[in-house]
RNA sequence: GGUUGUGUAGCUCAAUUGGAUAGAGCAUCUGACUACGAAUCAGAAGGUUUAAGGUUCGACUCCUUACACGACCA
């Protein structure tokens, strides 16, 4: 449709040209979609050619549109209303484009000139707890902008830098070695990182008691936390890993172990994965080379108790610290050797973070201080900064148990299906095997959509009852338009009507066709304008808009009761080609589509 | 205190990046299943886009100030 578009333009900037005699080049005309209201399908503004033209909007308008329709083919009429020109195309060109669009194959590429080789980083858990809905935002929107970059061409690595080590991985550690009895995930059936999690919150448990009880001593609030036996066991078993202690790192590996077991569970039960993980225990040391990089090359300093800095109140931020005093790294420091690590494997031109807004500080420092080093891939960092995830009691807080367990909302969610789905007495026909599959589908097609659909950048609530709603704008919806275009393309195949039938003789469309083809043309913008922003919540809309415009078309316009035989191919190419669409956009979520639901 | 993000219908979100009468869903009300699937469709109602100025043919969008909420940095 962007040919389409174009040719509009060059015709539009020929009758400047013919009418009033100016030049105007076609790239500097905008045209957009014509407004429901309005007859026509592509719309001109014309007020911004009233000063080269010397000429009213609506003056000019008429001119454009009257020299179209009498010397461009492709315009078959006009209307002007203020200063906008709507024109209608002739029914041949839609025909020409709907020609163009069946045949283009499945997941042919959407090229952009945007950049080749990606990696987009996301996830990114902590190995002391399990994953939450904060999490799930995360993931779904970096599989899908790592799908969606796929989509324009791009070569996309998918990564996953996971936080194995540091104070809190210690905490769990401890309390699992204090109150864990040798439990094991084989013994008590709780799932690895559920498992580390138990203890996680148990150390805090027993952290905050020690703090009351040493306040009670008479000992200040911050000197107690400081001095809690728990917290400076914790900081001495740090000490012992990275001295690279036996017995630390037995139940370190042990631990870890357990907690990839289990977000691999969960990771392929919503759907996502990787091509390659990092670890911060194996990137911690490349970020201390490159802080003694920079003192060697005097962009960082030292302050008097040995701690690294550096400067970067000219970029408009802070004095920031690199290293530690007594030598042992912070988070930056981390982040900086996996940054190098990622460039030595795959020489990016684009590296995607998803992390959520709390670090764009910490990410626009990240970025300075890589310039700052002089590192090639320092600009080709983009932070895919979005808005943390409320709930309508408030914020989650994990500390406050207000927290929302990844795994226990996908079970919700498909259970919801599930129900919804029994009572509207759709599984007949299907094996007990189909029927689950088809309420994870839906289940998790729906929470998908939910968590995609607002702008990402975008704080959003979490409303439990929405997520699991099947009706509206919401992700079954747009599964029912194609679970109900696959039902006329089976009915199709029983009456021999053909999808890739000779269409060439068809001269004349219906509106709703013609709209419909429009909207499946605007498949190839929608995904580029997707990748330039990072957002899955374009595609989303999109896959709305087209389910929507199918429904209306199928209420509207009979299929097989077309006494036409071409007229009712072109109908079922167009379901077909509409059902096509919409598995290509879904798919760019992350969200399959059922045949039937 | 400094930096920064957000503010649109009762609620949750859009608005083609400065274009027409600001659109959807939920909730409320009305109508449509003996034509291809009603998880649908058609319709009603719901708005001073936080406020006040400014820029211009035109502002939810850009600028200034204020207010509210959030995040980060001390």
């Amino acid at each position: 449709m962007q040919q389409l578009e174009q040719s509009i333009k060059a015709a539009l900037s020929t009758a400047i040209q013919q009418a009033f005699g100016a030049s105007v080049a076609p790239d500097q005309l905008t045209i957009q979609p014509t407004r429901k209201e309005f007859a026509g399908s592509f719309t001109l503004v014309t007020f911004p050619l009233t000063k080269t033209l010397g000429k009213g909007p609506e003056q000019i308008g008429q001119a454009l549109g009257e020299w179209l329709v009498a010397n461009e083919p492709k315009v078959k009429g006009f209307n002007v209303v203020k200063g906008f020109l709507n024109l209608e195309i002739a029914d041949a060109q839609w025909l020409a484009l709907f020609e163009q669009l069946r045949r283009q194959p499945d997941g042919a590429p959407v090229p952009t000139g945007g950049p080749q080789d990606v990696v987009v980083e996301y996830s990114s858990p902590n190995t002391n707890k399990p994953l939450h809905l904060g999490h799930l935002r995360n993931n779904f929107l970096g599989y899908s902008v790592a799908e969606i970059l796929k989509a324009t061409g791009a070569t996309v690595t998918k990564a996953n830098l996971v936080n194995d080590r540091g104070i809190h991985i210690c905490k769990s550690m401890l309390a699992y070695q204090r109150f864990g009895h040798g439990e094991t995930p084989q013994d008590s059936g709780i799932k690895g990182d559920h498992l580390a999690g138990k203890y996680y919150v148990l150390f805090e448990k027993h952290y905050r008691e020690e703090i009351k009880q040493l306040e009670a001593e008479g000992v200040a609030t911050d000197v107690a936390k400081r001095t809690a036996p728990l917290m400076t066991d914790a900081q001495q078993m740090l000490q012992q890993w990275e001295q690279g202690e036996e017995e630390v790192i037995r139940l370190w590996k042990q631990m870890n172990g357990w907690v990839y077991e289990g977000f691999d569970e969960t990771y392929k039960n919503i759907g996502v994965d990787f091509d390659q993980y990092y670890y911060e225990s194996e990137t911690y040391l490349l970020g201390k080379e490159r802080v003694e990089e920079g003192l060697q090359k005097g962009v960082f300093f030292k302050k008097e108790d040995g701690s690294v800095w550096v400067d970067l109140k000219e970029e408009g931020l802070d004095e920031k610290l690199l290293l530690r005093a007594d030598g042992t790294s912070v988070y930056i420091t981390q982040d900086l050797g996996t940054a190098e690590l990622k460039y030595q494997d795959y020489h990016y031109d684009l590296s995607v973070y998803v992390i959520a807004d709390e670090q764009n500080y910490h990410m626009q420092v990240l970025k300075a201080v890589l310039h700052k080093l002089g590192k090639p891939y320092a600009e080709a960092i983009h932070h895919l900064s979005y808005g943390m995830v409320d709930l309508p009691s408030g914020k989650m807080k994990s500390r406050e148990g207000t927290v929302v367990d990844a795994d226990e909302l996908v079970r919700e969610v498909v259970e919801a299906a599930k129900a919804a789905t029994l009572e509207k007495g759709k599984t007949e026909g299907l094996t007990e095997e189909q029927a689950e599959q088809l309420y994870h589908m839906l289940g998790l097609g729906a929470l998908k959509y939910y968590l995609l659909k607002v702008d990402p950048k975008k704080r959003m609530l979490f409303n439990p009852e929405e997520s699991v709603s099947l009706e509206g704008h919401t992700g079954p919806f747009i599964q029912y338009s194609h679970a109900r275009i696959s039902a006329i393309r089976r009915k199709a195949l029983e009456q021999g009507v053909s999808e890739s039938t000779d269409l060439s003789t068809l001269t004349t469309l219906h509106e709703t066709e013609q709209e419909m083809v429009q909207e499946l043309g605007r498949y190839a913008a929608v995904v580029a304008e997707a990748a330039r922003n990072f957002s899955p919540a374009v595609v989303a809309q999109y896959a709305y808009d087209i389910a929507k415009a199918y429904n209306r078309f199928y209420t509207e316009v009979p299929i097989f009761v077309e006494s036409d035989p071409v007229k009712k191919a072109f109908r079922v190419a167009l379901s077909a080609q509409t059902a096509r669409t919409i598995k290509a956009s879904m798919g760019l979520l992350g969200i399959a589509v059922p045949e039937r639901m």
